[in-house]
DNA sequence: TCCTATGTTGTATG
DNA sequence: ACATACAACATAGG
């Protein structure tokens, strides 16, 4: 399920796992999770080590242990954290178990699309670097939004908010929830969006990216009853605003639910 | 049995 | 070279 604010909850997880040591590793070697880290040479730097500090960024997480350290995970698309008591016994879907003396923490990835890294170093990876500025921030300003809609006029906006070079942490429903607030319609090519609907999308992208990291962020309770969220999966789904139906069908490849009555189809 | 799934990447095509 | 579209990855659940 892992977007932006669901990424950070599930950082946060481990927490009480910081400034602990991690007495033993267990890794599924063979996962695919792993891609190019080599699993051994992550269980012998963390062993023995404290871990010491987490971030998010994106769909990223970083965590850093003592000696120069980085541990990079990614959940993919069934991915998650959690903390297990010490005697935890680890299941079919945990690639990667770090045992400390009063937690066990656990990656679970059943579809394995996530990823875990390790690195070295004196300061925070590349990969991580590269992660371009929080949407919440004051460096994604309008001109950004503006320049990225013109590179990627021919797109469909949904497509084009799914793009995480230039919208880092927004996945599937946050896309739609957006597009749903900003009334604009997810077909919409991204190069056609009026100024005034360029400026609100870039508000509602702030909006949504700044409540999501409030509430789901701190506690995975689904958004309100007002909010897309909670009646774009299942059919019959009412729009909360307009009380008319909602539409569902695949737009840049992924299911997209949006409110007809109001996101307009222009051209 | 068939269809779906909150993600990313490699490849084909324009 | 660049933008766009889509299959593929691997598994579980309805």
């Amino acid at each position: 399920m892992p977007e932006l604010a669901e990424v950070d909850y599930f950082r946060k997880r481990w927490n009480p796992g910081l400034g602990e040591t991690v007495v033993d590793v267990e890794v599924h070697p063979e996962a695919r999770i792993f891609r190019e880290t080599d699993p051994a040479a992550l269980k012998r730097h963390l062993t023995g080590r404290r871990l010491l500090r987490s971030a998010a960024a994106a769909k990223q997480m970083l965590f850093e242990s003592e000696a120069d350290g980085w541990l990079g995970i990614h959940l993919g698309m069934t991915g998650e954290l959690s903390l297990q008591p010490a005697d935890y016994a680890p299941r079919r879907a945990d690639h990667l178990v770090l045992r400390q003396s009063r937690h066990t923490l656990v990656f679970s990835d059943p579809r394995m699309f996530g990823q875990v890294r390790f690195t070295r170093g004196g300061t925070a990876p590349e990969w991580w670097t590269r992660i371009p500025p929080a949407l919440t921030s004051d460096a994604f300003g309008l001109a950004e939004l503006t320049a990225f809609l013109q590179q990627r006029r021919r797109a469909p906006i949904k497509a084009v908010l799914l793009m995480q070079e230039r919208f880092p942490g927004i996945g599937n429903w946050m896309a739609d929830e957006i597009l749903w607030r900003a009334a604009i319609h997810p077909r919409q090519p991204a190069g056609s969006l009026s100024a005034a609907e360029q400026r609100t999308l870039h508000r509602e992208v702030r909006w949504v990216c700044r409540r999501a990291l409030e509430t789901i962020g701190e506690t995975f309770d689904d958004p309100p009853r007002s909010w897309l969220f909670p009646h774009r999966w299942r059919d019959g789904g009412v729009c909360p605003r307009t009380r008319t139906p909602l539409s569902r069908d695949t737009i840049g490849g992924r299911t997209t639910c949006w409110s007809p009555a109001r996101q307009r189809l222009r051209r």
